[in-house]
DNA sequence: AAGTGGTCTAGACCACCGG
DNA sequence: CGGTGGTCTAGACCACTTC
C-alpha cells in the first residue's frame, strides 16, 4: 500500500512537454532558428505528433514560436509592444498614427458595432479599412465605422471608394470636436479576411480592441482593431506610448 | 463581388461547423443552457470527436461557451466588462480598488519582473496576491511585486507574511508620490496556480495585464495581473465609469 | 456507478512552400 | 517534386462531478 503520493496530481504530457520545451528555448536555440519537424519531435520526444502538437501550440500562444505551413517551426522574437492608447485623445488618422488607410465601403456594421453607434438596423456607414505595420510586420488590421452624420460634408465627389475615399471619410472627422472615447481589449479569433491581412490562419488568436469615439453627445465613431496575440504587446503608456525606455525623468505629471 | 468560390477553396470542417454551432446558440439556446455532450454532438455532424472539440474550443476561445470537466457544456454569459485603467494613478490598494489581498511572502520575482525593478538577479522582494471578483465570479489573480526599498518604514511587528502583511505591504506604498505608471496588455496561458484560483485548467488563455508603477525615478512597483480569457473584456475607460452595454439582442429579419 | 469533458494514440490525407 | 504544418479519424483511457 504505498501511499508515496509524489504524484498526487499527474500533470499531462502536453504539459510537461511544454515546459522542457521552453526551457530547451531559452538555452539551445537562438531567435529565427528553425526547429525539427513535428514528426521528428514527436519520435524523439516518445510522443503522438497531436501531443506534441499540443505543447507547439501552446508556445506558439505565448509568443515563444512561430509556426508555418510548408516552413517549418521558428523560435520567435520577442513580442513587440504596441502603443495603442494614450491618455489625450485624438481622432483616427490624426497626425500620423501608425495606420495606413486601404480602403473605405459603405455597409452595415455588425450588430454589435452598430447597437454603439445607435444607428438604425440595417444602417449602412462608411467604413474604413486601415492596417498597420510596426518593425516591418504587419500587426493589426481595423475596420473603423463612421456614421454619415458624422461626416456630413464628405464630398462626393471624391471617389465613392478605395483608400482616397477613406483618407477623405478621416479628414473630415477631424473636423468634429471629440470629447471622449473609450477602449475595451478582448480575446478573439480571427475572421478569414483579417487572418490573411495578418498572415495567419483564420480562428488565429487576436486581441480585438474597441473604441468608441464621442463627438456632440454621442457616438460618433466605432473602431474595432485587431491584433495578432501571438506577436503583439498592447501598451497603454500615459507617457505617449514611448517603448521601454527607462528614463524616469521625462514627463512626470 | 462574385467570391464565391465556395469549391475552389473548401474551409475546414470544424470551421464550417463553429460557424453552425455559433448560429445555433444564437437562436436555440439561451444563457446557462446546457449543451448534448460531445459525442452525442459529433455523431450529429457526422465528425469525430476531435473535430467537434475543435470548434468548440474555439467558441469557448470566444466566451461563447463554458466547458467543465464532470460537469458538460453549458452556453456562457456575455462577456463582463472589467475596469482596468483609469485615467488618474493610483496605487494598488487605494481606496477600494476591487481587489481583495490574500497572501503576502518574499521572494525573488521572475527574470521579466526583475528587469522592471531594477532589482539584483535573485534578490528577493514582498510578493502580495491578491484576487479580484465581480459579479460573484473571480476573474483575475495577481502578483504585486514589491521591493524592499519601496516600503522602508514596513513594520517588522506585523505578521511576516499572510493577509495582515499583504495589507500592511500597500499601505505603506500609499505613502510614496505615485508619479506615473504604464501598462501592457498581452496573452498567455494561466500557471497552475492561477488556473486553480480562476477555476480554469492549466494553459487556459489569459489576459496578462503589467503595470509598471513610478516613484522616486524609478520603478516602485510591478504588478501582473491575469484575467480570464474567455469571461473578460477589459475596458480602458476614460470617461466617467460609462460601461459597455453589450447587446446580444438581434432580431434578424 | 454513470456520465461528462480532458488527454492520448497511430494512423491518414490535404494545403502550402520551397527548390 | 519532397517536406512542412494543418486537418481529420476512430478509437482508448483518465480525471472529475454528480447522483
Amino acid at each position: 500500500m504505498g501511499t508515496t503520493q509524489l504524484e498526487s496530481v499527474p500533470e499531462p504530457k502536453y504539459w510537461h512537454l511544454k515546459t522542457v520545451l521552453s526551457e530547451a528555448l531559452d538555452s539551445e536555440f537562438s531567435v529565427g532558428e528553425i526547429l525539427p519537424n513535428e514528426r521528428d519531435l514527436a519520435a524523439r520526444f516518445g510522443v503522438a505528433r497531436a501531443t506534441l502538437r499540443q505543447a507547439l501550440e501552446q508556445l506558439e500562444l505565448e509568443g515563444r514560436l512561430q509556426r508555418r505551413r510548408g516552413v517549418g517551426t521558428t523560435v520567435a522574437p520577442p513580442r513587440v509592444g504596441v502603443a495603442v492608447g494614450s491618455a489625450q485623445h485624438t481622432w483616427p488618422g490624426a497626425a500620423d498614427d501608425a495606420w495606413q488607410a486601404t480602403d473605405c465601403t459603405v455597409a452595415a456594421p455588425p450588430a454589435s458595432v452598430a447597437g454603439f453607434l445607435e444607428t438604425a438596423h440595417g444602417e449602412q456607414v462608411h467604413t474604413v479599412r486601415r492596417s498597420r505595420v510596426t518593425h516591418g510586420q504587419q500587426v493589426a488590421a481595423e475596420l473603423l465605422y463612421v456614421p454619415a452624420s458624422s461626416v456630413p460634408d464628405l464630398s462626393a465627389i471624391d471617389a465613392p471608394s478605395g483608400a482616397a475615399r477613406a483618407r477623405a471619410v478621416l479628414r473630415e472627422l477631424q473636423r468634429l470636436d471629440l470629447e471622449n472615447q473609450d477602449r475595451a481589449v478582448e480575446l478573439g479569433s480571427a475572421r478569414a479576411d483579417d487572418a490573411k491581412e495578418l498572415d495567419r490562419l483564420p480562428g488565429a488568436p487576436v486581441l480585438v480592441v474597441t473604441t468608441r469615439f464621442f463627438a456632440e453627445g454621442r457616438t460618433a465613431a466605432v473602431s474595432v482593431a485587431t491584433y495578432r496575440a501571438d506577436t503583439c504587446r498592447l501598451t497603454f503608456g500615459d507617457s505617449g506610448g514611448v517603448e521601454i525606455h527607462h528614463d524616469p525623468e521625462r514627463r512626470a505629471s
